[in-house]
DNA sequence: GACTGGTAAATTGGATCCAATATCCAGGCA
DNA sequence: TGCCTGGATATTGGATCCAATTTACCAGTC
């Protein structure tokens, strides 16, 4: 993991072009991340949220090590920030599990998200470019032509954060998208289960009107109905098999 | 710190009073902590909200190791927690420096509180208790009598956690209590230089008056402005030595 | 047959050890 | 003189090792 050269080159006629050439072929050739623990962190985490981790499973560091081919150390570091972020339970002396999910957590996640995705999109709404619209209105279009569930998630989360993202408050939106994507764990059950799926559309589509409208009162109204009505649901359908 | 016996009793006739006592008996002389880390990672907690580690301030695993009597180990994982917390910043092979502050992150934080707390206090408000509200009046005089702005701060988050205690949802109740911390440790500056003091006192008369009341809409409203203009007098104040 | 007691295996928590990287400073070269 | 290069040092990141706790299992007893 760190013992890759930094690829640095021992070519001495730096053209401004090889040097731009250079930074790209670096930037990407480098490693994505430049601790073993950071990468243990994001694969987790991405690992939990798509639900490859199961809510409940168990993590067992030394199989885990194993798994990406470090030792159990980064592993325990991962582990530590991923329960910082409520995405793994640690019991004492008996190892830590994917955090269990349930009405109540869908519930509390659902106020979270009504109470902060309205700000972010007041914030952000006036700034919000012609070309931020046009690549909301793309992943719509995306969504409409898309079946998996995993990925349906990610595009949803990627619409989501679109009209956020001129916020300008890099706290705020980490806050949001970390729930959006906690909100996608429970939503991963619903879509195959229940057809909610048109009704979602639907909103999405009033949402960016409203958006482009630059109609902030009606664009958060939709907003907060879209989040509540999910979490009703999504708490709904626990509810009936918990 | 873990070879505490559990305090298990061989005691083999088990009244139902008997074994409530000895619960009660068992959390308070257990341990505060049951390892290493969580100590550590509490401890730290508290020394960057309540200031005694500052803004920039280096973590030299080391010398922290010596200063809480454990390795290196454990003061790592808290640091990864920490981390994920966003109150200490890794730089990889660098380090980890206490979370600077900043005019920015400073109305980053007011936005999410404006956002959380009038949230908090409306699925709160209905479940009050007289016993809630006294203590809520309490809070508030003993913040006239007090001149310390650490003890200060404690009760400024005491107060807005009680009105807030019986919304029920313990992730959103984190998070707000996580944001109000933060903005304390933004808020040490102003108590001493600015005295902010009789005009937030007046506000949280008239957020207790209007609970009293039963009124969501007018707690909310009185809530959003005690802390957005609180935000603003910082970020200026911030700005001002930027 | 169920329960208590004790022992053994598995797993985590913590300490130590090693490697890799960043910083700092001296020295050479244009 | 100023900049780059190279090595020494400090500190982190990662691996290995040990101890302590939990769990499972099994024997013995009521």
């Amino acid at each position: 993991m760190s013992q890759l050269p930094d690829a640095r080159p021992s070519d001495s006629r730096p053209s401004d072009a090889r040097l731009a050439d250079l930074a790209v072929l670096i930037a990407r050739n480098r490693p994505r991340f430049r601790t073993a623990t950071e990468f243990v962190e994001a694969a987790m985490r991405e690992a939990i949220l798509e639900g490859v981790l199961p809510a409940g499973a168990p993590l067992r560091q030394e199989d885990l090590a194993a798994a990406f081919g470090v030792s159990r150390m980064p592993v325990r570091e991962a582990l530590r920030q991923l329960e910082a972020r409520a995405l793994v339970e640690f019991h004492p002396h008996r190892g830590a599990v994917v955090a269990e999910i349930s009405a109540e957590d869908s519930a509390d996640i659902g106020a979270i998200r009504a109470a902060l995705e309205p700000a972010a999109l007041r914030l952000s709404l006036p700034h919000l470019t012609a070309d931020d619209l046009a690549l909301a209105a793309e992943l719509i279009a995306e969504m409409d032509a898309e079946a998996d569930p995993g990925r349906m998630g990610e595009l949803n989360r990627r619409f989501h954060m679109t009209l956020y993202a001129r916020a300008g408050r890099p706290r705020l939106l980490a806050l949001v998208e970390q729930h959006l994507s906690a909100a996608d764990r429970y939503l991963r059950f619903q879509f195959s289960a229940l057809g909610y799926h048109p009704r979602s559309q639907d909103e999405h589509h009033a949402l960016l009107a409203a958006c482009r409208a630059g109609d902030a009162d009606a664009a958060c109204g939709i907003v907060v109905r879209h989040v509540i009505q999910a979490g009703e649901q999504l708490s709904a359908f626990l509810d009936g098999r918990g």
